[in-house]
DNA sequence: AATCTTGACGAAACCGGTTTCGGTTGTCAA
DNA sequence: TTGACAACCGAAACCGGTTTCGTCAAGATT
């Protein structure tokens, strides 16, 4: 009788290796499969013995349940969801490996899965994490990159998800999260910069609509309210997210009448474009002018002068993320994480003490400006 | 009668949103549930108005089925799945978002998902496509960086799963593969040397065990052979992938008694390790020595002078390979996917012209090195 | 000795789909 | 009229697990 269930049927595709099911262990054992099932699940009411047995046969067998057909009756498939916004600026892209690697580890340990998804834009990205609530690919989500106000939010909120913010959120009501605390880093980069002697010290931020943005620029302000120095909102430029806008903002700060003496960014790409202006106008980074940045993304090692900057650990993040999201999806409160990490500096050559004033870095920028001017003409 | 299925378990968890079932599509119908499968799916025995009128109600309703109950009769997830070996020196990290978001984007189109996970050491990855297979995650996968001989191509062909190679092995029975073709640029690169009128051209290569490697030094004498320049041993090193590999191959190539005047780097991180030996050695890259990459990593565009390189398509490549695997799974020959394309050369700055003989560079370095060993003692 | 527990397991329902099989119609030719 | 044959749909089995419920024997209680 047992027999039968041998008689597969024989499909043209490629021959999968044969399957050992719950059926072909409770036959081995002459057991239910009900008892089975419970024996491998730790129920109470099994014989210790037994339960033994199971277990042993069961590696013996090389069984493993089909995480699909267990998830019909749970309701779990043991996996998480992230969706990567790859639109436009993103600075994440680097540690990208170290992000999935983080995570992927710590879901292996529960024999859970990570699945991957990429969205074009902010509204594509609702649409695809709503493909994969519905197809239930996923009990629980990922979510990088937090908006102030994230629609992604509001969606699994309505939709009873589980879910981990990588970030923070205007509203966290009911949110777990993890974050690096960028907000210190610019109040650190701040103090470094006034114990290096400056004193304008200008700000180049992202995008405001980016939760990280607002905190980095509340550390830059918290910064120069523990100096001692007074806000001048002229050395304030935000939505710089790119090399480009970086560039833009470096040359409009380093043209103005009262130029900053030190720059500090929000993002490392920023930086980049920061230190190519500076260059431009004849400034040369590190000694005429000071820059620090954020993210620690390997092309600031390369530049030159290196880039001094906060590094993020990402694979940590990763990890520690995928062990919220595990007991957020098991029933833990989501309010009872809250976790905070600093970024840590890594002390390069774009900064340094202050050797030029406001006026002698104007007299530069001018002169510079003054030669290429002339030539173009 | 159909009232007692909403009295569902109200559990203590997180309250979902009910999931709209086939059972509830087939009530409101007015259908059996074997009638409404058949029509979603197209069956031939189902009226076209039928068919219709179900389809609507799916989608007034918002149905969407349960993907892990289809699977558990069709033997299909719908999802593929994506090893990650992140041990050591891997280049592919820069490339991974678009890498990502072209699979992600095409398996998309057909409902399906990516599974990613990450492996420390071959070793580990074989485990890791193990236990993806085991708990029948994914329906088939994609190898990034094939070596020679694979031990995940062994066995996946051992467990009958389908799959794709992302680069090729030395045994292609029953394999799908998509490549781009590394032999050509390096074949490329020399001939553009030559004109460049280069004679004596090194080759800074990466672990052969890796496919890659192997078929970008064929390119590589390919290339001097069609150039009629005679190969070198001497002028060959293997191993280097890692910008360190690379600055220590560049410096002893560039310290031979007849050294170089170009180097062709099989990887961009190796390519930005000899431009710096070049330039600790007192060379100008671009003008004294000329080196060409590839990869077309972002740090290529950063360092001075800027790297001339090969630039690869990553998120083409995850489209194709993610088109591949569909057709595989699906039952096509995998034998019948051999794709090739080319990288496209960025032109950049750390080539030109040859301007210095092999003896007036070994003269140069000569130089610098009395100048250091100098300082040193 | 009769009853009550308790431990340990089997039987069967169930999850949400897919697929097979058979039965009911209606049509059309014989 | 009858029989053959499509066309169309319902009923039920099935996939591989989990969970509920009932049963039965052994030991404890009275």
């Amino acid at each position: 009788m047992n027999e039968s269930r041998k008689n597969k049927v024989v499909s043209m595709k490629p021959v999968r290796a044969a399957k050992v099911t719950i059926q072909d262990l409770s036959d081995y054992l002459n057991l239910s499969k009900g008892t089975v099932s419970r024996a491998l699940n730790k129920y109470p009411d099994i014989a210790a013995s037994t339960q033994l047995r199971v277990a042993n046969a069961a590696k013996k067998l090389g069984y493993r349940p089909s995480s699909y057909a267990q998830a019909i009756r749970t309701g779990l498939v043991k996996s998480v969801g992230l969706v990567l916004n790859v639109a436009g600026e993103n600075a994440h892209r680097p540690f990208l490996a170290d992000f999935l690697n983080g995570i992927s580890q710590r879901l292996g340990e529960d024999d859970w899965t990570l699945v991957v998804a990429t969205a074009q834009s902010d509204e594509h990205s609702v649409e695809v994490h709503s493909r994969l609530i519905a197809e239930q690919k996923v009990d629980g989500f990922i979510l990088p990159r937090t908006k102030v106000n994230d629609p992604r939010v509001e969606l699994l909120r309505s939709k009873g998800m589980p879910f981990v913010l990588y970030g923070r959120v205007a509203d966290t009501t009911n949110c777990a999260w993890f974050d690096v605390s960028g907000e210190h880093a610019m109040e650190q980069a701040v103090d470094r910069l006034h114990r290096f002697g400056h004193n304008r010290i200008a700000f180049v931020g992202g995008h405001v609509d980016n939760n990280f943005a607002l905190l980095r620029r509340d550390g830059y302000l918290i910064g120069l309210a523990k100096a001692g120095v007074e806000i001048d909102d002229s050395l304030i430029v935000e939505g710089a997210m790119s090399v480009e806008k970086g560039f833009r903002a470096a040359t409009k700060l380093l043209s103005l009448p009262n130029p900053p003496t030190a720059i500090v960014c929000a993002l490392d790409r920023a930086a980049l474009g920061v230190c190519r202006a500076a260059m431009s106008l004849g400034l040369f980074v590190g000694r005429d002018v000071s820059v620090i940045g954020y993210d620690g993304i390997p092309e600031g090692a390369y530049v030159s002068p290196p880039l001094t900057t906060f590094s993020v650990d990402s694979e940590e993040a990763g990890t520690r993320l995928a062990d919220i999201i595990l007991q957020v999806v098991r029933g833990a409160d989501a309010e009872s994480f809250r976790e905070l990490v600093d970024a840590h500096l890594i002390e390069r050559q774009s900064d340094g003490p202050m050797t030029k004033s406001p006026k002698e870095i104007s007299a530069l920028v001018a002169e510079t400006l003054q030669l290429s001017h002339g030539r173009k003409e």
